[in-house]
DNA sequence: TTGGAATATTCCAAACAAGGAATATTGTTA
DNA sequence: TAACAATATTCCTTGTTTGGAATATTCCAA
């Protein structure tokens, strides 16, 4: 799960990337549209879409000699269990357990 | 806003960053207590407290020649907001138009 | 079966990120 | 004020990422 999301984070961390995917919230995109659409280059935009479908981030379709690339949501749900584990915190009482303790012994700060 | 999120994602994109903000999450830590609970050198926990706080994602205190870090639960808000825009969908109707459009005028897919 | 369109891959150079080691800075205390 | 503790910064090396250019692959159409 850790790696995961280091994975995840490290595709969304990139100005392009975060392109295709607000392109990609719509509709399905052709490379070659893509491409065009964000004044990338095609090699360019293949690399990033291959960043990106690594992350598990986008899915492929292959249609003839054509890649419709789509956004994958599910993709999403490691970043969003994570948030949520974040989001929670320790109670007031234990805080101020931890204070007193840590005044004592100065286990964490000595 | 664009700017902001890629350097969020770049902060978190690195496991021991992860690991650092699993334990803010709880209570606040010196520098020191930190490299010690992680097993990382001083300088290299700096190093990340110093990416991790220019993203907006810790706030120091100082005291003393100490400083405490502490998680800045607000650096999310960017990241929460594009997340709920990613969600977002045009509407299946629209979704309709668009292909049959697509299959016209080739605008996209040409 | 040859040509062309769409996409992927490789190679290269430049920029960037991470960790280790050493050093600087700042504050505290004796 | 001198020594020490806590933290930050710098320098260096190594590995990774990015983009451009060129090339390879795959599929379709004539």
């Amino acid at each position: 799960m850790e790696e995961q999301l280091v994975s995840l984070f490290q595709a969304l961390a990139d100005p392009n990337r975060l392109r295709i995917i607000d392109l990609l919230r719509e509709q399905e995109w052709t490379v070659g549209a893509m491409a065009r659409q964000l004044n990338m280059s095609q090699p360019q935009t293949s690399k990033h879409l291959r960043i990106l479908h690594e992350a598990g981030l986008v899915s492929v379709t292959i249609d003839a000699n054509r890649r419709r690339y789509a956004l994958n949501r599910q993709a999403f749900q490691a970043m969003d269990a994570w948030r949520t584990y974040i989001e929670r915190e320790t109670s007031r009482l234990d805080r101020l357990e931890a204070f007193l303790e840590e005044s004592h012994r100065e286990e964490n700060l000595e």
